[in-house]
DNA sequence: TTTAATTAAATTGCATGCAATTTAATTGCT
DNA sequence: AGCAATTAAATTGCATGCAATTTAATTAAA
């Protein structure tokens, strides 16, 4: 179990990096919800911003600000400003300034903003069923993946 | 085990999709790369780029081109081609079309593109220990992801 | 062979990600 | 109160991803 070749040390081929494995399988898996997001009229962050804010409505009192759907989806403000602009010209949500705290900005679905959550899980199942996808495989891998999510995020501090 | 609450399905639930996880833990990655990459002057994909220009290397017979490039990175010329021109000016490879055929841009590492090769290791390896990385467990989710990418794969023919 | 179909890159347009800076508001400290 | 430090968004700049179109070259086919 010797390097032999001076070039033969297979740390650096790129099927052997974790990496690219998750870089590519997320795009994949993204690439495989487009046709669902194209009758939802969202791009994917749009997608993962209205299931937090749908997750949000069910607990009544507070409304989320741009900084807690931020931690939720680990994204900065520099990329959800944009993103939530472009929902709220959409009419899927509104954008005000909270009145106690001038900084922040709090975020409310519209009606067509909650009603549109209603036509996604069957969309989702259609498309975990036209893949034949394994549920239980797919809760494994999920925890899985979570578990070093969890790691990464704990040593970055 | 009925869903007792309109809203109490959990299918829609951010931390119940495998789709977030890998999404998050694919730029969580990402960034604990970021000061090995700053190091070597690349960003991440430049970075996976070099990796199959590294490779291609020990296979000396014939050059790959942008196309046999994206094939590998699952990425289209519209991705490579300005990410191969800031490469080309940085100076570590350069892009010529092929005398057979024309429509072919071969890319070729220069001394200094294969001598960057050399300054990866050390760096990941410190990456790695710094993080108290578990290689087994690397090896693992690796081959899992791996799997799943190779079903996204398939399916998306 | 000349014309149609394919193919490889490049280009265009748009939406992220993310670092870095800026702006405005709030807190903390003296 | 007054001022420095913090904080939340927004803004700016740059590099992807990727769909769609364009350009140029090659191949296939009538």
């Amino acid at each position: 179990m010797s390097q032999t070749s001076l070039h033969a040390d297979d740390g650096l081929q790129l099927d052997n990096q974790l990496c690219f494995k998750l870089y590519a399988a997320s795009r994949a898996v993204i690439r495989a919800y487009k046709p669902m997001l194209d009758q939802l009229g969202l791009t994917y962050p749009q997608y993962l911003a209205m299931l937090v804010l749908w997750e949000w409505q069910q607990q009544p009192p507070a409304l989320p600000t741009v900084k807690a759907l931020g931690e939720r989806l680990l994204l900065d403000s520099g990329t959800l400003t944009p993103l939530l602009k472009r929902l709220e010209l959409q009419g899927l949500l509104q954008r005000k300034r909270s009145a106690s705290d001038e900084r922040e900005v709090h975020l409310a679905l519209t009606p067509a903003g909650g009603a549109l959550r209603e036509q996604v899980l069957p969309l989702k199942s259609q498309l975990l069923c036209e893949r034949g996808v394994d549920l239980d495989q797919v809760a494994a891998l999920r925890s899985q993946v979570g578990v070093l999510l969890d790691q990464f995020m704990a040593l970055n501090h």
